[in-house]
DNA sequence: AGTGTCGCCTGAATGC
DNA sequence: TGCATTCAGGCGACAC
C-alpha cells in the first residue's frame, strides 16, 4: 500500500493505543517477513511502555522507556489492525505478529505479500541506522524546499519521476504520489531530474507537500490492500488526477480524447508512470494555446 | 557514484 | 471452470 500518507494515518490510529500503554506480549507467529524479525524483538519489547509514536518517511517508529524502540515498514501490503479491548480476535491468514497490551487491546501486522519489516533501535541513535541515515528530508517538515529539493537533483541524470522515488532525495512519495506531484507541476516525468529550473522545483515541493496533505485529510488511496487500524478504505484514490487513469480525461482537460488518447501510461525504472502529455511537456510549450 | 534490472511473495484481474 | 499470465503502493542486491 503505503505511501507517506498511508503510513501516517496507520501511525495516527496505532497512536492512543500504544502511547503511554504497557506492552504485555509479543506473539510472533513467523520468524522473519522480508527480513528476519530480530531473535530479541520479543524480549526488547515485553513489559515496556510506549512513550511516543512518530514516522519517517514509510516508516513507523515506536519508542520505549527502556530506551529501546522498533521500527516497522509495510512493505506493499502491510496492515495493521487494532482490536479494542474485549472484541474477540481470531487469528486471520497473513497475520504475522501480535502486540497485546495491558489495556486488552491487541494490535496486528498483517502483510500478505511479506514484503513489510521491523527492526530494533535505540531511542537516541535511530536516526543513525542504515534505514533513515541517508533518507531525504521529511516533505511536510520544514527542511524542504525549492532550492533544497534543487541541490538534491543537481547532476542526477535519472528522469525526474525516477528520482522522486529515491527516498534518499525526498523521505515518503511512493508511485502514486510521484505522479501526481509531477502533473500537479505541469512537469514532464520524463524531464532529467538535474534539468529541473529551480523554479520548477519551487512548483514541485509546493505540488508534493499539497497532494501529501490532501491524501492524509482523506484518509490515504486505497488501491487493494490499504486499511486503516480500523480496516477502512481511504478516499483519495476517488481524487486521483492521473494515477491509474490510462485513457482518461484528466482534471480540467477539455481536449478530445478519442484524437489525444487520455492520460497516458508508460514504464520508468520498472514503475507505472501516468501524466498528461499536454500539460506535462519537457519544454514549457503549455499555456500558448487554449 | 549513479542508474537500471531483477527478485522477494501473494492475490486479484485478465486472457485463453 | 480452470489454468497461465500479468500486474501491484516498496526496497535492496546486483551488474554495468
Amino acid at each position: 500500500m503505503p505511501e507517506l500518507p498511508e503510513v501516517e494515518i496507520v501511525r495516527r490510529g496505532l497512536d492512543p493505543v500504544l502511547t503511554d500503554n504497557v506492552i504485555t506480549g509479543v506473539d510472533l507467529w513467523r520468524s522473519n517477513l522480508r527480513t528476519p524479525i530480530p531473535k530479541n524483538f520479543k524480549k526488547a519489547l515485553e513489559s515496556a511502555k510506549v512513550v511516543q509514536t512518530a514516522r519517517r518517511g514509510k516508516y513507523i517508529l515506536v519508542f520505549l522507556d527502556n530506551g529501546q524502540g522498533f521500527a516497522l515498514h509495510l512493505g506493499m501490503s502491510g496492515r495493521i489492525m487494532i482490536h479494542e479491548p474485549g472484541a474477540e480476535y481470531t487469528r486471520e491468514k497473513h497475520d504475522h505478529i501480535g502486540f497485546r497490551m495491558k489495556s486488552g487491546a491487541q494490535v496486528i501486522f498483517n502483510d500478505a505479500r511479506r514484503f513489510g519489516m521491523v527492526f530494533l533501535v535505540e531511542r537516541d541513535t535511530w536516526e543513525k541506522e542504515s534505514a533513515f541515515a541517508a533518507m531525504g528530508p521529511e516533505p511536510l517538515g520544514n527542511k524542504f524546499n525549492g532550492e533544497i529539493l534543487f541541490k538534491k537533483l543537481k547532476g542526477k541524470k535519472a528522469p525526474i519521476k525516477a528520482a522522486l522515488l529515491d527516498q534518499r532525495v525526498v523521505a515518503g512519495v511512493g508511485n502514486i504520489y510521484a505522479c501526481e506531484a509531477l502533473f500537479e507541476s505541469r512537469i514532464s516525468p520524463t524531464k532529467l531530474a538535474g534539468k529541473l529550473t529551480k523554479d520548477e522545483c519551487e512548483r514541485l515541493t509546493a505540488a508534493i507537500r499539497n497532494v501529501l496533505n490532501k491524501a492524509i485529510k482523506e484518509g490515504g488511496s486505497s488501491l487493494r490492500d490499504y486499511r486503516n487500524t480500523k480496516g477502512d478504505l481511504g478516499y483519495f484514490q476517488h481524487h486521483f488526477s492521473v494515477y491509474d487513469r490510462e485513457g482518461k480525461q484528466c482534471p480540467g482537460c477539455n481536449c478530445n480524447i478519442l484524437k489525444t488518447g487520455g492520460v497516458r501510461r508508460i514504464v520508468q525504472a520498472g514503475r507505472s508512470t501516468f501524466y498528461c502529455s499536454k500539460k506535462q511537456q519537457p519544454e514549457q510549450k503549455q499555456g500558448k494555446r487554449k
